[in-house]
DNA sequence: GTTGGAATTACTGTATACAATAAATAGCAG
DNA sequence: CTGCTATTTATTGTATACAGTAATTCCAAC
């Protein structure tokens, strides 16, 4: 079975590696700087992301940046549509249901595997992530918080052992974040914060099954707590105006 | 429910399409020429895929190569090692495991679904596609009739309404083709022909559960088709001789 | 004949320059 | 004053040139 172990990378401060890195780890630096920008909603549905702006503040040519910003537009986090560039997606409705859908299948589906390769050393790293979350939570960090609960159930898809439903359950994380940046409710966020204590605590104790229910219930409050009402769109006041 | 209905692209001469049409529909023929070429095994795992050499062949640059190559790197199907360039990936046995782990999970996972949305047109449409792998099967065309059968397992995914689901189980058909390419029998293709037409049967029938599980045992023999010998390396006469 | 090393070659990584297209603005006519 | 058209501007798409690095080949020495 392949290794899907690795921890979570750290996110560093991009300008730390800025001088001294190779191009290699620095354009993974600013992919993750961008990533997290958009997932922390630091960088709102629909901000566009131009080329030029983008290469400037990060001190690369325009072709870096264009590698970086086709691997987020494959992510799906950003769309990239043609002659116009790139901006962070707004995700739909539709598409909320489906990444939602996914996540119940694909994550409900993995906890009897982490169950049974649950061990000491898993369940303490985990305990710790959850930690850090509720500690975030309680500080009023919203946005840090939701990318951590977004590592927590990442970390959780890779201790199933398998590479190729993990990276596919990252990928459904980073949607989801930006999913309840655009819907979630403010001050609700959607995981409740001792949930994913509980279900360490299940895991832990091997019930595979019982992780299982958790988690959907889990997701089912999530996605619960979205208010689902299409974003209205640029020039909607004359609708309202209609209407009157 | 986004819309996960629009049937698989015909795959178009690239020939055909050099002239007249824009850049955007070209890079995407040539993505398909490469793809397909993967993935019915006329590229064989392992094969590199120079820049200047694809560059030449399409008639691009190699700018528009590189972008081309970065994206089927992302989908697992070339490997893009720093400094060294492309290649054809060569799938791990342990690859090959998470590939099926999450085809079992997830498309059968979604037949249920896929029953409850069966239509008669969806129907028909399956028949003509498993029809079509028949023939190549027959016209001993083996790595043509690879293809069409992922492309029906493919269709049968979009089918459950599931854009992003229907997506990942395209991924994970590419990267089975190209497992089937590496570690099938020739003379044995995984799928038993008639085992599409059965399945249709039951999603017709609006038998999910069936069909579940009939899609599981199908999934189970084409993984146990395979002989998992991992590939010797290019200079293994050295090992063999330590041996004697 | 084989091995070590240096020079050459081949290839990728990156930036930049140029072309093409869509958006914005200004100017003109009604 | 409004609406249409033309020009300008901003921004992406593409190619090419240059730099850096790994691989290969050739030569010499043992």
């Amino acid at each position: 079975m392949s290794d899907a172990q690795a921890p979570i990378k750290r996110r560093a401060s991009v300008k730390e590696t800025k001088d001294g890195k190779e191009g290699d780890e620095r354009h993974d630096a600013i992919y993750r700087a961008v990533s997290d920008a958009i997932v922390e909603q630091r960088l709102k549905p629909g901000a566009r992301l131009r080329e030029d702006a983008l290469a400037d503040v990060f001190g690369i040519s325009r072709t870096g940046i264009r590698k970086i910003l086709q691997r987020l537009a494959l992510e799906q986090l950003v769309t990239l549509t043609p002659r116009r560039g790139a901006s962070v997606t707004r995700p739909t409705a539709d598409e909320a249901k489906d990444v939602f859908d996914a996540r119940q299948l694909v994550e409900c589906g993995l906890m009897p595997d982490v169950a049974r390769r649950m061990g000491e050393k898993e369940a303490a790293e985990l305990r710790e992530m959850a930690k850090r979350e509720r500690q975030a939570l309680r500080g009023g960090q919203q946005s840090v918080a939701i990318r951590l609960s977004a590592d927590f159930h990442v970390r959780l898809a890779q201790l199933s052992g398998n590479a190729t439903l993990a990276e596919f359950v990252e990928r459904l994380c980073s949607r989801s974040s930006l999913i309840l940046a655009v819907y979630g409710h403010r001050g609700h966020l959607g995981c409740e914060s001792h949930d994913h204590d509980d279900l360490i605590g299940y895991l832990e104790a091997g019930n595979g099954e019982r992780a299982k229910a958790f988690m959907s219930r889990h997701l089912k409050a999530i996605e619960a707590s979205l208010s689902m009402v299409e974003e209205e769109e640029n020039v909607p006041d004359l609708q309202q105006i209609f209407g009157e």
